[in-house]
DNA sequence: CACGGTATGTGGTCGGACCAGAAGTGGTGG
DNA sequence: CCACCACTTCTGGTCCGACCACATACCGTG
């Protein structure tokens, strides 16, 4: 049985600090809306330096799981929370603009996440979700409306009806992979010959998709969705050039 | 328009110099395999203290996109790297754990993830990966193998046919996703009653699911794959309560 | 030319100090 | 008794300077 272990290292205690820190959160002796105690008592705890103490919070924080707030109060200090979403978004951001991963899978994973999200939301969305989601569309069909708007709402129409299918997971997964593809769709629209041909053409798919959604044809608004996804980042790959893989370093 | 500025605030410094760093990665500035100035040179640079710095390169580490290696010589300093897998599998893990989403989240995002990543591998994936896949699948079938082991089999089969279907992006989310419900499905695994039916059945699932992704039968084989990931939850829940959602005090 | 000790440079850690801000604390005057 | 205001306290955020461990480059020695 060739299990290969790793050569596992991690001599930094920031590390240790961290993991210690993670499996009272596995254990679930620390829930969200725990506080911690001062950096100033907690680094003694673990019998570390405030600096490396600081660097395992700030891995924490990274992730979305922590927040600080300096000052005096019940407010203040160190609390756990539960935000992937700024997380997920710069990682999966930063990671697209390295190359990690080209259009291409962005597309296929826009496709895969979305046809769920619009299955989900026709079943499962309440009408509130839905008017908030037909009042951005309304926004983006407003004559003389600009890319660089009209991405930001298209942004919150996707990710509004992600959040309605009432899917935390694929909601943020959704929201974060647009989030990565953003600065690319804007300069695709703003490129684009007829913008406000374009821009019409949009939006009727999104006035349709949430028709079927809210007359509960989940596997038609899924398949709507696929088209509105596919045909968009079509007009992408036409204007730009895809994002190719490198040979990496990096290999885990 | 009411676009609703952020506060914004962002008084810290550290991120400030991450912000400009990752300017740096957006315009192409910086790239896999680039090297960062030792810390010592680059914090005077920013106008920063090396600790401040140095929070904002454990924060690009975190999100695997940097890697620093004492001592001296070509591979010692901080060099930028496409890692977004052992990030991404730890902040998943993490906010399961805290309950930012729920089982049920995880059942249908692993549904729609490897629909695609089946469906994409029946197209694209070459034998060598698929003898891999294979030669998992036997292992998992050898008789008295024990659900820790056998766990970890089956990830490595759904992250191997994922990483087969040619998709980057998809290939790490899927994994990060198994990953995040693994101590779970082992407990599930661990618990369940007839332990050789159970494993039997999940084998004979594994091997369909690989003649079909080799004869091209990629709709066939998403739909199984569906059939095999909702199967498999469903012991899930008949062990485990499913973790609820909880109110949260961390919007974004 | 081969070898081995030493100097150098890297990230990692540590301790102490100070800063800014928010809220508690207590004194003061109405 | 209450309202107001200055002061104290506590928090995270930052900075500085020093040292450690480790891997390499360097250079003297054989």
């Amino acid at each position: 049985m060739p299990v290969e272990w790793q050569p596992v290292q991690q001599s930094r205690t920031h590390e240790l600090v961290l993991q210690s820190i993670e499996e009272q959160v596995f254990a679930g002796k620390l829930r969200a809306g725990d506080r911690l105690p001062p950096e100033r008592e907690l680094a003694p705890v673990f019998g570390v330096s405030r600096s490396a103490l600081r660097e395992a919070l700030r891995v924490l924080e990274t992730i979305g799981v922590l927040v600080a707030q300096p000052g005096r109060g019940p407010d203040s200090g160190a609390r756990i929370v539960r935000n992937p979403d700024d997380a997920l978004g710069r990682l999966l951001r930063l990671h697209f603009a390295l190359g990690s991963y080209g259009l291409h899978d962005v597309l296929e994973a826009r496709v895969a996440l979305e046809r769920s999200s619009f299955s989900a939301a026709a079943h499962h969305a309440d009408a509130a979700d839905l008017d908030e989601a037909e009042e951005v569309v309304r926004r983006m069909s407003e004559p003389g409306i600009l890319p660089e708007e009209f991405n930001e709402l298209d942004t919150r129409f996707h990710v509004k009806v992600a959040s309605s299918s009432g899917n935390a997971l694929t909601s943020t997964l959704t929201s974060a992979v647009r989030e990565s593809v953003r600065p690319l769709i804007l300069r695709a629209l703003e490129a684009v010959a007829d913008w406000p041909a374009t821009r019409t053409r949009l939006n009727a798919q999104h006035a349709e998709l949430l028709r079927l959604v809210r007359s509960r044809r989940g596997e038609e608004a899924a398949d709507l969705a696929e088209v509105h996804i596919r045909g968009f980042h079509g007009t992408l790959v036409d204007e730009n050039r895809t994002g190719d893989a490198v040979e990496d370093g990096g290999g885990s």
